[in-house]
DNA sequence: GATGAATGAGACTTCATTCAT
DNA sequence: AATGAATGAAGTCTCATTCAT
């Protein structure tokens, strides 16, 4: 038989789960400037005092829920590695675009909360080396991916292909940072246009002469 | 003659630059998370109050900060339009993109200061409105150019000129947000490196049988 | 046993009571004006901020210290309402004098304080409405007094029993707040003898051809 | 020939008058608490600097408002003695009572800014003591009218003159205080019923066997 | 483990007053 | 005489953190 108390324990259990769950929320919501313990404890249902429990203190907790979508970021591209020689490269290219503008959009609000707040930032860049993460590991895959497809012949052989993933991911991460920062795009155009344009671009370069 | 009390006078007269100036200033070192009101008059060298005859609070001053540099922002690439027909399009953006690492690295803190402070966010936003300023006028510029370009065949016709100047000016923010964010660059190579890199990358595009 | 910790808890427990008193002495005191939360914390020897987990602001504790009299009020007068048939008419309205003169003259400060400020009077009518408290109360206990006395015609039938009360507790509350407002007394003789030429005058009018 | 200069130079030499009219205004709407020099300096329509120039210090000018309405009080009341053996009594005290609602309803909010703020009050009592004036005086003035009646024989010869004439006065300014301190009146009839029957009331007085 | 009243440093802001012009 | 930018002490209120229960 479960008593009342023993749910309300069993619940409380992952409170620390809870607490970060809410500081996220509110990190998104509101950014991380006035976001108070208060608060947190509020959104999560315990008291002020219980957040002392699971964290040493306030930092601690943000740096928890920074921590939280590491994980998110490398996976974003790390699964569409297996299509080097499927369909085009433009294809695939406009495909990883697709994805990264989506998961960026979850995660810029985050960012800028992070990188506003020089404490936080510190707290993350120590998490981020630690945990052996970072946007490297994106840009690796596509590049290790576009390498692949040199091989096949199907990207020219004198391509940079660390420089073209880079071209890849940060358009896409600067149209979702953008669009955060000044409330509306750069680009008029709906997301898929978008990874539909920059693969085209990324592909076929300027000069003159290509297969068109 | 100049007494020391007409130039404390002089000096006193643009106290609200000076204001504007302190708190730049600090935004740029530490953030806008944890600037106090004191320590910006301090660094101003000015009183407490004073802060209040030019501003009226702390939210005004921090905006008038964000449309200080405003006009950067357009005038690093405004004035590389006269390039049409000179030198090699991948040289010209080349240049492009050094400049825009340059300001770009200026600007960055005070873009995460400013984007991590929602309150303040929606100051500048609206400031930028009615500057009718904003990222897009760079891309403009550079868009023009390529379409001159274009014109003049040393683009090829079937080319996004939008998307490219895109794909230039976003690598080099992104760059630039990054190197801030994770405290070291995703790709670690100098900038004069990464310029001619992503120019490169941007004029030869990963299509196969371009003329190399 | 009580530890002095365990104390020191009771004490807090009512802090609220303890705050609402402090800043009743200091107002009684000094005024309003120019009372600040820091000496009202001092007073209730709390810390600056504990003001706030019982009170939403300054004004809300203000206006609990209003409503901490609405009580004594009505109760003054209130008790004296048996007497009808007993003594004198004017003994009774001497006696009501006296205790009005006494209850007036520790309300008065307060009322002055409350009144001159806008914001505070505002609470304190909103308080004594939703308390269906104020004056007129105690004008009708002793209006309903004269008219039973009127009954035992022991009061002409052709008395207006409502103004007779408000003369007898508006000279009172004038002559309190007199006191206070230019630090000595319009007529003076002490409160007692006050009292008594007050319950004459009420009582015989001044036509002649009464019995004297 | 007056040029714009000479002219706002006249204007300007009342700038004392203007201030005091300026606060006076002020005052009345809204209490002197919160009451700022600048604010007075806006409606006087002189810089903050000017009222240094006129007055000591904020108080002295405060107090040069008290002081402003002195010689209302005297005259409200004086200029009705001589009524002696005119009209009835009753009647005389009605009208007396009328004008006495009328003046003080325009002081009573002044009355409470100058009592709520115990500085100024200290101000305002030193002021009344050094012009000989306060509401001794419409006592005396009232006490002496009934007093000359007593010996032509049209009030009661053991009535007294004062205590009555302090009941007719105390129970005005009472209504007066009591109408701005509650926002609504203790007795809910219009101002000239009041006076009309506050004049029977002390006429008559509450014994039976009176001339009805 | 959880609570929440209490703490107190420190934030932003106001405002009477000064003083060079 | 008048100005108004500047001052800085003092006010109200916030909030991360503690601790007895």
């Amino acid at each position: 038989m479960v008593t009342a108390h023993e749910q309300k324990r069993t619940e409380r259990a992952d409170l620390r789960d809870a607490l970060v769950a809410a500081a996220d929320r509110l990190m998104r919501e509101r950014g991380a400037r006035g976001l108070t313990t208060r608060e947190i404890a509020r959104e999560a249902g315990c008291s002020d005092g219980a957040l002392y429990v699971h964290f040493q203190d306030k930092a601690h907790l943000l740096a928890a829920v920074c921590e939280r979508w590491i994980p998110d970021l490398a996976a974003a591209v790390g699964s569409l590695i297996e299509r080097v020689g499927v369909a085009t490269v433009q294809e695939n290219l406009e495909a990883i675009a697709a994805v990264a503008l989506r998961t960026y959009g979850e995660m810029v609000s985050s960012t800028f909360a992070i990188g506003g707040d020089p404490e936080l930032l510190t707290y993350h860049q120590a998490a981020l080396k630690a945990a052996e993460r970072g946007p490297r590991r994106g840009i690796e895959s596509i590049a290790a991916y576009l390498a692949a497809e040199q091989r096949l012949g199907r990207v020219r052989t004198d391509a940079d292909a660390v420089m073209a993933a880079n071209l890849v991911l940060g358009s896409c991460w600067q149209r979702a940072a953008m669009r955060y920062y000044f409330g509306e795009d750069i680009l008029p155009i709906d997301d898929a246009t978008y990874a539909s344009g920059l693969a085209a671009a990324v592909t076929r370069g300027l000069e003159p002469g290509g297969r068109a």
